[in-house]
DNA sequence: TTTCTTAATTGATATAGGTCAATTAGATTT
DNA sequence: AAATCTAATTGACCTATATCAATTAAGAAA
């Protein structure tokens, strides 16, 4: 079997059959990126969304004064793209770069659509993670309202397992909202 | 025709015949609700998805110091609901409170699923409600990331036309997360 | 190993926004 | 109109975090 790592997250989600799964995997195209190179950025047509089979990477958006602030770490496992691009159609905002070198698995926003033609059953699939995702962004904006600094911290910890050793201080910060000082403060205020 | 407002905003998003808008309508039920009452609190199984035909309403989360964190106004023409408890069939854990009189067409999570199987057209339609409302969070995250108080509250006016004459300051700072004293301020230095 | 580069930490200070208290303004009730 | 209640504003002070600068640590390249 192809990709048995998107195999068994999509069975983790839906009840498919080997043969819908090879239709998925025809639309998929590999992807290989190396450390600090770019799939993804602003003012760009390309649309595809990518799942992590090895890796790490980042989205992130720049603001006109160029500070960086981080919308989404994807790990094994994980989908990423510019979804607001990816979803209406719109140049891109976002740059997705990767932190570590990385293989990932792209579709593209048309063969997603010739895909869900073919295998409706994929429009679940699809549905249960835009309604996860939803959810996730909620849960941030809701922490951002209730929680200081160091509680997003853990929680961030949590919901990302083990990601403190994988990327820096300061994307993690540029996650957060707050100074890559203030987290190196709030990291020595745990260690004891 | 009943309910022009919803059958209007259906319209706006998809294609649909007057047949498909009757038996959407057959799901719904009227609910009106006086100032200050609620729809759902905390910790209940009531699952219900509102549209607003007129009025106003604010979701919330109560924290355990008790302190109020809006997660969402509606107004004419919005959706609200608790969309964590409706889409995972878990405990409510917000609050939405009825700003103004409002009255409001329901649907209940069994009554949605049964109006997808009868007229599966409007998979399309929740699918890009969910797809806009997964898009308006993450710009929520970004904004929170991004921008300082006096720019959120001027594209929170933004996004939620007139809303500062039909709700209280202190329910806007819980929505954008300060203290009702930070955007009374501001908004005097507005003003100038 | 030595050098170079980038990231993390630490210190000193500035600032946005929080908190608490008092005052004023608007609504509502009597 | 007077009294009451709730919300908004204003002032004084406090705290968390930002900013800037200097130092240390860790990695990568020579």
């Amino acid at each position: 079997m192809k990709f048995p790592e998107l195999a068994t997250h999509i069975k983790n989600h839906i009840k498919v059959n080997a043969h819908e799964i090879e239709v998925f995997f025809k639309f998929l195209s590999e992807v290989s990126v190396s450390e600090k190179s770019y799939l993804i950025t602003p003012n760009t047509q390309i649309r595809h969304s990518f799942f992590v089979i090895k890796g790490c990477l980042k989205s992130y958006y720049t603001d006109n004064k160029g500070d960086k602030h981080v919308m989404q770490f994807a790990i094994e496992n994980w989908w990423i793209s510019d979804f607001e691009a990816f979803y209406q159609n719109e140049p891109t905002k976002l740059t997705i770069e990767a932190v570590e070198p990385s293989s990932l698995l792209a579709i593209s926003k048309e063969n997603l659509e010739a895909l869900l033609l073919e295998a409706p059953i994929f429009e679940r699939y699809f549905r249960i993670l835009l309604t996860n995702a939803f959810i996730a962004q909620r849960k941030r904006v809701l922490s951002s309202l209730e929680k200081n600094t160091k509680e997003r911290y853990l929680e961030f910890c949590d919901s990302y397992p083990n990601i403190e050793n994988r990327v820096q201080n300061y994307h993690i910060a540029n996650y957060l909202g707050v100074s890559a000082e203030s987290l190196s403060r709030i990291r020595g205020s745990l260690k004891c």
